[in-house]
RNA sequence: GGAGAGGUUCCCGAGCGGUCAAAGGGGGCAGACUGUAAAUCUGUUGGCGAUGCCUUCGGAGGUUCGAAUCCUCCCCUCUCCA
């Protein structure tokens, strides 16, 4: 029973930026365990961005964790507070979506969260049930609830509030519906990024409003993306979707630098603490190269997504292609008319959709980054020597021209 | 309602009658070096079979031989006062 709890306890805390507060969160594991009554875990997602990456698997890794331990995970879709737009960050306003779209983007979710998450153990809840059934009187309730100085704390608010940018009234009202979500939920433990800690202390707030216990806030860092800089994300393009195929997914994740790498066995990867503290000493003494733990990385994460067969593949085929620099096996293949012995190259990288403009084929080829079969080329057009030529643009880009 | 600031290329931001496809930075792409690493250095970054032509500085008109730059109207964003 002490060893079940230290266990559950460490689990919990790999990866963790915060738990608020510890001590609440042992005692109610402790009578979890002592009354087989599992815990109510909430983590909140937004409707309109169903793509997930592997910045987002952070959490849903940290909700597994959950569920390993016999918990009850419930992933709520904020469809209603997705029309006021979460003020966290750089705000934008949102686009309204149909309750359609809303459907829609919640079985992409669940497509893609169970291959981490256990749907048996699962559930999956949408806040507009219970808010658009809510009067305006309860909604001046919920809001009586909390006090503005108390919203103003938040960094967020504080500093558009001094930099003089605009608030809008209802981006205020956004952290009390969150925490009412957990009221209705009855959340023990309430789960979210490092950038949530505010809305999440608020629903402890609520809660006790409400005449509950406060919820454990656990906060998750953001995954840095593979810049290594700046926080994963689909619009600073620095993401590996967890859609993306085997051979892209790999190779982005061995574009990581080293450092990253444990970062991101910390936070993706399924081995244990242990397990990783042993291959970080053995990079450092030497005893193991960077660039295989890498790939171990790249393999285990593929294959959650894709399989143990795809994943060996991708590996495999990444070896080839970058290590041996091999061609890879499948190449985009360039039919010329029967007879042609000159090509000019622009035209064909363009048809060929391998660049995006002459323009840009052009300065590519200016610059050294087109050859064909191993030959550096130098002008724009070229004469054919045989039947057919491997054309590489850069590193990545492979085109066969066949001529007959 | 009144006063003011501003909208420039992927992003930030300079330019304020010709020398502007538009400084500088970021990001991207490519080359060198490598482990497709990262870091670093260098080049490049609207389109077009191309020492030229075409399209781009919020939108629509106008002035001018010539407009990102000046004028008119409109749209949008922000600030202050009320």
């Amino acid at each position: 029973m002490e060893q079940d709890l230290k266990k559950a306890m460490e689990l919990i805390r790999r990866g963790a930026v915060e738990i608020i507060e510890e001590h609440e969160l042992e005692n109610r594991l402790k009578r979890a365990i002592e009354t087989g009554r599992p815990l109510n875990i909430k983590a909140g997602f937004d409707p309109t961005a169903p793509d997930l990456h592997l910045g987002h698997t952070v959490l849903i890794q940290k909700m597994r964790h959950f569920q390993e331990l016999g918990h009850r995970v419930i992933f709520l879709i904020g469809d209603f507070t997705g029309l006021i737009g979460d003020p966290t960050g750089k705000s934008e306003t949102r686009p309204s979506l149909t309750p359609q779209q809303v459907q829609e983007n919640a079985r992409t979710y669940r497509d893609q969260i169970f291959k981490i998450l256990d749907p048996q153990k699962t559930e999956i809840a949408f806040n507009s049930t219970w808010m658009h059934k809510m009067s305006s009187m309860d909604m001046i309730r919920l809001c009586a609830r909390h006090t503005v100085a108390r919203i103003l704390e938040r960094d967020d608010f504080k500093r558009r509030f001094q930099d003089q940018r605009p608030i809008g009234v209802h981006e205020f009202i956004y952290p009390l519906i969150q925490g009412y979500d957990s009221v209705v939920l009855q959340a023990d433990v309430e789960l979210g990024g490092t950038d949530q800690k505010f809305n999440l202390l608020v629903g402890r707030h609520i809660q006790k409003e409400y005449g509950q216990r406060p919820q454990v806030v656990l906060t998750m860092p953001l995954l840095e993306g593979l810049d290594g800089v700046q926080k994963m994300s689909k619009s600073l393009g620095n993401y590996v979707g967890i859609d993306e195929l085997p051979q892209d997914m790999f190779g982005k994740l061995m574009s990581i630098s080293d450092e990253m790498m444990f970062r991101y066995f910390e936070l993706l990867s399924g081995l244990s603490m242990e397990e990783i503290q042993r291959l970080k000493d053995g990079v450092v003494l030497g005893r193991f190269h960077p660039k295989d733990v890498k790939m171990d990385l790249a393999e285990e994460l593929v294959a959650r997504f894709h399989g143990a067969q795809a994943a060996k593949a991708a590996r495999v085929g990444f070896e080839a292609q970058f290590s041996k620099r091999e061609l890879p096996e499948d190449i985009l293949q360039f039919q010329l008319a029967p007879g042609t012995e000159r090509i000019y190259l622009p035209k064909v990288l363009k048809e060929a959709a391998l660049v995006k403009s002459s323009s840009e084929a052009r300065r590519l080829i200016r610059q050294g980054a087109v050859s064909i079969d191993g030959t550096k080329i130098r002008s724009e057009e070229i004469g054919l020597q045989g039947t057919e030529g491997v054309l590489k643009v850069g590193k990545r880009r492979f085109l066969r021209i066949i001529c007959r």
